[in-house]
DNA sequence: CTCATGTATTCGGATGTGCGAGTACATACA
DNA sequence: TGTATGTACTCGCACATCCGAATACATGAG
């Protein structure tokens, strides 16, 4: 496997941050950052159909954002790797200061 | 205006990662960090047709990530928020870090 | 083998996105 | 006002994405 090439790193950035644009996909991530869950705990936890959560964790699987270990007859999901909520935690950060300073513009 | 519901949150974070998802949008945001520029400046800078530019800064706008400003015949655009280049570079190592432990996989 | 549980996929339709080409709109200046 | 420059929009098409419903596949227990 050869070293990416710019544009090859730009895509594959590209691609992770589609698999964060999509609110459901938030909500797993974050759920899968409290704790490792199932398919079925996800969407029983999230409220949400058992084959929309399986679609989804595909997309996270393919970005490489989240693993899964077979555990008996359930699939453990899991975040490969952690820093990605503190990640998606300072784009909250930086979207609650661009809804301030929208919000200022709109007060007066 | 009400603050926003988490579940508006959610979805303001996931539009945001979304004007992330896509390369040239990438580039885009990299080549505004650098400087502010106008439109064609972009157009020229990345090789790429001006009405393309204008429809992604379109969308970097709707999302709060850059803001415009007429100067003379131009509209120079800027990042709304230095930080968001803070938040792409760390995807970016983790980026990194993700693709090391691919490969560690996949090498013998 | 058979059944129950859990997971992944397919199908169909609605919606959204990206692009090139062409064009309309806006500003500045003579 | 007329012209040049710069920006944004519309149209048409190809392609991707999202979902619910139904279904196929995989694993473990009896």
């Amino acid at each position: 496997m050869t070293l990416p090439t710019l544009d090859e790193l730009n895509l594959l950035h590209a691609n992770i941050c589609q698999a964060l644009g999509d609110p459901k996909r938030l909500q797993i991530l974050y759920a899968l950052g409290a704790q490792p869950r199932h398919v079925t705990a996800l969407a029983e936890a999230l409220s949400t159909p058992q084959p929309t959560i399986s679609r989804h964790l595909r997309v996270l699987r393919h970005s490489g954002l989240v693993g899964s270990e077979r555990q008996g007859p359930a699939v453990v999901y899991a975040l490969v790797d952690r820093n990605i909520i503190a990640v998606m935690d300072t784009m909250r950060v930086l979207l609650r200061k661009l809804l301030d300073q929208q919000s200022d513009v709109m007060a007066p």
